[in-house]
This record gives C-alpha cells, sequence and structure tokens, in this order.
DNA sequence: ATCAATTTTGTTAACGCAAACATCTTAACA
DNA sequence: TGTTAAGATGTTTGCGTTAACAAAATTGAT
C-alpha cells in the first residue's frame, strides 16, 4: 500500500509509523548491527509502505562527504565507453558525473569547476589534459585537498596520472610503415594545440621518422573539426591536391582514417595500393572501413579500471604516493597498409 | 591571497571575516537587491578572499530543491549529443546528470532510479523506453509527482514524450527504393525487443512493403550487438548466405548500414550496383563510408531542446498538460541506393 | 525636530540525517 | 540476590543554508 501524499516520507515520518526513535530508523538502514531483530523487521516494513528513501542531500550534510567524482572530458568522440568507467565507480561506492565539452580554458571548464565544488566533489578525473593550461582552477582544487587523477596527459607528467604510451603507438605504426618500404610519409594530425595526447603523436611520428633517418612529409591538422572523418577527408584532399609525393600517411585515429580513406577512394586511388593508411584506437569503425584499418589498439577498460581504482586511493588515503601509470599500446595489423609501390618515384 | 587551511569556508566564515551577518552573505550570494552596495562590496571581497564556495548540499535541503534531472539512456550509441542536451539544460538552471545503459528491465535501470530519488531529482528525461516494461518504479516516481519527459517512445503513447516520427522515416526510406524499382527488400533491424525505436522502424518497414503490394524479406536482427556495425555485417553475411534474391537493405540505423556494406564488399559485391542500402540517423560516418549513405536524417537538437524545454515546464508548472511533441525525419540521398538492376530475376 | 515610511541588517528556526552521548534492558555469574 | 557487562534504544546536537520575522538605520515630509 503505498501513501497517496505527496509529500516524501523522512526519518521521523517512519519512526513515528514504527513507533520507535528516528535514530532507530537511520540505524536500520545503514545496516547497523546494534538493531533488534523484531525491530529491524518492523522499521523495514514501514519503509516499504511509505516508500521511504533517504535524502541525500541531508546525509552529505551530516556527513560532509558526497561519494561524488567529477570526470571531465573533452568531447564526446573521446574512445573511453564512460558507461563502464562509471560502472566501475559505482562498484568503488562513488557516482562518477560525467562532464563534457571541458576543453582546457573555455568558459564550461571554469563552470564544471565551481559546480564540482559546489557539489563538494571528492576527487576529479581529468582527461586528456594538458596540465599547464588551468593551473587557476587546479590550484583552488589543490588549496582543498581535492584530489586529481589525470588521464592521458603527458608521459612524464609529475602529477597522479594514468596514461597509455602514445608516442609508442605512433611509433609502431610509423616502423610498421617503414618496414614496409616506405619512405615518403605524411600525417593526419589531431588537434596537438588542444589536446595532449594528439600532441604526443605528432611529437612521436616526427621523432620516429628522424631516427631513421627521414625527411617527415607535410602534416596537416584538422584545425576545427578535430578528431573527426571530416577533418580526415579534408586533409587528405588537401594533400593530394598539394602534389606532394607520398606513399603513406599516419593518422591521429581512426575518425581522420576513415576521412583520409573516402577522399583517397574518391580521387580513385586505394589503400594500401596506392596509399597506406594507419589509424589509431582500434575504435569499432576501423574493422569496417574499406578496407579495414591497421590501427593502433589502446586497452580503456585497463585506463577506466586504474584511473578510478588510482583515483579512489588518493580520495581515502592522501598518502598514497603521486605517481603514473604507463600503459603500453599494441599494434592491430589490417590491410589498409601494404608494401610501398615499387613505381614510387625518388 | 588563498587561504591555505583545508577546511572550506562556510557562509558564517565569510560572515565573521566581513563583520557582518551569515544572511547579509546568504543576500549577496544570491543576488538580493537589498544590500547596501558598500557592504555587498566587503563581503565580495572576502568571499573571494576565502574562496568561498556554497555548499549544494545544505541548500538542497534547505530549499527543498535539488535542480537536478536525470537523463537515462540505453547506451553510449544513441546518435543525440549529449553534451548539448547537458548545456541546454544548464542554460534553463539544472543539473543534468546522464546515466547510461539503463535499459528497461534491467538491475541498472532500478539501481539508477533509487539513485535518482535519493538525489532528488526534479524531472526525468527517458530515452527510448517501451512505456510497459518498467511500471514498478514508475508508478513511485508518480506517487511522488516527478515528472517525466519520454523521448524516443512509440507514436500515440498517452505520456509525456517527444519523438521523431521513426515510421516516417523508415517509410521514406522503403518508398525511395520501391520508387527506383526495387521489390526484393531485405530488412537489417535493430534490437526490436528491446528499444522502442527499433520496433517502430522495423514494423514500418513491413507495413510500407504491404502498402505497396510487396513481400517482405527477410528481416535479421543484431542480438546481441545490438546497432552496431558488427550486428550489420553479421547480417548481410547471413542474409548472403542464405541464398535469397534481393537487392535492397533497409538497415535500422547507419551503423548497420555500415556493417552491411562491409559484407558486401567482402563478397565482391558492391553498393548501390549489387544491392543498394539505407541507413537511418545521418550520423557523422555515413558521409564517410563508401559509398556514402543513403540515410534518414533526424534532428536531434530540435529532439534536445524540446525535450528539456517541455520537463522543465512540467516541473515548474505541474498544470502543463500532458502532450506528445512529434517532429519529423527526412530522407538524404547519396549514393549508397541506385536503380534496381535490370537482370534482377524473378 | 518629529514621525512615518522605507530600506538595510540581524536573529531565529528548520530542512533530514547520523555521531555522540545518555539511558534503559537484558544476560551472565558469583 | 546483587553486581557488572553488554546490548539495545532514545535524546540531543549540529552539518550549511535561507525563509520569516525582528530590529535598526536611513530617508522624506511636515
Amino acid at each position: 500500500m503505498t501513501n497517496l501524499q505527496s509529500k516524501r516520507a523522512t526519518l521521523s515520518d517512519v519512526a513515528i509509523q514504527a513507533g520507535v526513535s528516528s535514530q532507530t530508523v537511520s540505524r536500520v538502514i545503514n545496516n547497523s548491527p546494534q538493531v533488534s531483530p523484531k525491530l529491524r523487521q518492523k522499521v523495514l516494513r514501514v519503509i516499504a509502505e511509505l516508500d521511504y528513501q533517504p535524502n541525500q542531500a541531508a546525509r552529505s550534510l551530516k556527513l560532509q562527504r558526497s561519494m561524488l567524482i567529477y570526470v571531465f572530458l573533452f568531447d564526446e568522440g573521446y574512445p573511453l565507453r564512460i558507461d563502464r568507467l562509471i560502472e566501475k565507480g559505482r562498484g568503488l561506492g562513488y557516482r562518477l558525473v560525467p562532464a563534457y565539452n571541458v576543453s582546457g580554458n573555455s568558459n564550461t571548464f571554469r563552470l564544471t569547476m565551481e559546480e564540482a565544488m559546489t557539489q563538494m566533489a571528492e576527487g576529479i578525473l581529468l582527461f586528456s589534459a594538458s596540465i599547464e593550461n588551468h593551473h587557476p582552477d587546479i590550484t583552488r582544487l589543490n588549496n582543498r585537498h581535492i584530489p586529481i587523477v589525470y588521464v592521458d596527459t603527458y608521459l612524464g607528467a609529475p602529477v597522479a596520472s594514468v596514461v597509455v604510451d602514445q608516442r609508442l603507438g605512433t611509433r609502431l605504426a610509423t616502423e610498421h610503415l617503414i618496414a614496409l618500404g616506405h619512405r615518403d610519409i605524411v600525417e593526419i594530425a589531431g588537434p596537438y594545440h588542444r589536446l595532449v595526447d594528439a600532441q604526443e603523436r605528432h611529437e612521436s611520428w616526427l621523432a620516429t621518422l628522424h631516427d631513421h633517418g627521414l625527411t617527415p612529409g607535410r602534416s596537416l591538422i584538422g584545425h576545427s573539426w578535430g578528431f573527426s572523418p571530416q577533418s580526415g577527408y579534408a586533409a587528405m584532399k588537401a594533400l593530394l591536391e598539394s602534389g606532394d609525393h607520398f606513399t603513406a600517411a599516419v593518422c591521429a585515429n581512426d575518425g581522420l582514417a576513415m576521412g583520409a580513406l573516402h577522399a583517397l577512394w574518391e580521387a580513385g586511388k586505394r589503400a594500401p595500393d596506392d596509399c597506406s593508411i594507419v589509424g589509431f584506437d582500434d575504435s569499432e569503425i576501423s574493422r569496417y572501413t574499406m578496407p579495414p584499418l591497421t590501427t593502433v589498439r589502446q586497452n580503456f577498460d585497463a585506463v577506466a579500471e586504474q584511473s578510478i581504482a588510482y583515483l579512489v586511493s588518493l580520495i581515502e588515503d592522501p598518502s598514497t604516493p603521486v605517481h603514473q601509470r604507463v600503459l603500453y599500446p599494441e599494434l592491430v595489423v589490417r590491410q589498409s597498409t601494404g608494401p610501398c609501390p615499387s613505381n614510387a618515384r625518388r
């Protein structure tokens, strides 16, 4: 029998109805062993009767704990499965709130940070952030001893962080092309002025070619559209029109690679015969492009796991040492890469 | 000058420091006009000095308002831009919390519902839900007068809802194929036992063929992988192996269509020459498949806009009448569809 | 200067919960 | 039986905020 009145039941409503003190009800809902089975039964019955739900605001206020973690993301396109991350957080007793579009120095960043603080967030997961960008807000967090874990910031960043070695990923991809005989290798880069991982990938492409004594080809960025197929399409089209000679392209992610593949196809060229293409992320679409993409796989599930576990340990034990956890990506070879065509001039 | 102590400042900390009453500080942060400019200045200075932030838990408790809306989503793949939805909500003064993987009768649904209630959510946006599935929880919400807006439930559902006419979308797509001369049309459906929009699309495919006196071809569902390219790939492969004769396939979304395209390509066939393919959603990838997909465009931005506006009006004025807002999709013709090949048997 | 009207500021109480402490009940044992 | 310990239950208080009320300061008109 549910109650028909609009006002929600409180602890003391339950207490009165059950003929006990509100503290006893509190003990029941918090599973305190200090309650006799008889009373517990009675209280539970009344709770069900009144459809009582604890009020989290009151609880947070009293306990001075929100059990809340804010997750700062830069755009929806990030290939980590947020739902899985949230699930893992829930398993540890925390509510994760994703905040999207929080790019480094935007107004949204500041607004979201304010929100996280008024909500008394106990920790923050910060994705793809270049750590220099937003010192002022970060300082405020530090003053309040709110721990932050940076996810996918740069290798060697002296902050609590979990990263995949992006440099290794791009190196694997680039050396795969070199091993296939390619010498004229261009790049379709991500927005590396904004996103750390894009920057790491770009620099590693450069470094790898340099290490092998090769001259880097042209490198184009998809400025406004970021990591999207649209960017990749525009970039490859521009590359083809530039007249530059190249037989392979390193793309900063699978979306860009998909766009590049499309531009190639539209120009009547084929991968890998006319130009080899590598992507990054091993996203779902990479298996279904034509041809399927050679790409770099990151273990996002492990990233999620490590990030939230690390943050929670920082929250619950502030003496947890600050360190960086580095995960390693692997190359997945599919059909978008092949030997350098023998008729390649120069 | 920031304070170095760990404890965060409260209203009365600010009050004491500024030599005023806490009520005055409260007035300042709530922009009450009843404060003299002099005091306001002083208070604002102290607020900055102590880096004071209001405590939302205390505020919610006192005001009995959380300004919180829960957004129930079924998976991450839903093409509506959640970030934009959240942004619109923020513009109306509400915090939207996305909850993922909340399929109709799962445990996550119940857990999330409990969470929404303990958080005192003031409203709920429920995506792609078949309204019959979860009556028990919905009833609890109704008892508490927490409004729900269903987004993308079925046409004619007698609940507060915002829908895109999925039936029209599939009809447009199917009739486009019929107009091109196709007679043997198969379907690659979404998980229509779980998701309302998948169901609407499936039924509309059936109805449209029937209305034109055509016999529906085989219809396959991507059971476990839902709306993914993987499903589409498996389905098309099965269709090809079935030996059935067909010259066109209606796919329940672009992901499925991409997979189907891939299976076709792998089998040495081409769209649209051997088989026309239509998708649904006009997602970003649909422009970059090979060939680009003919698909159905939904105005997701309008859906987001309408949904949140409607929900907020229900929250703020309970006398807002329950109704359904219907938006209409349009066909986008690209290169994955073409005339029925003349050598088509039968 | 006086009084009323108005504006500005302060005081009190309550939102719902759980920790801390106080009280009452029961059990165990000499 | 009395005494102690342990267990079960109740009472008080405060978390940070704002509404409602109370009080003080200012203004304006005579």
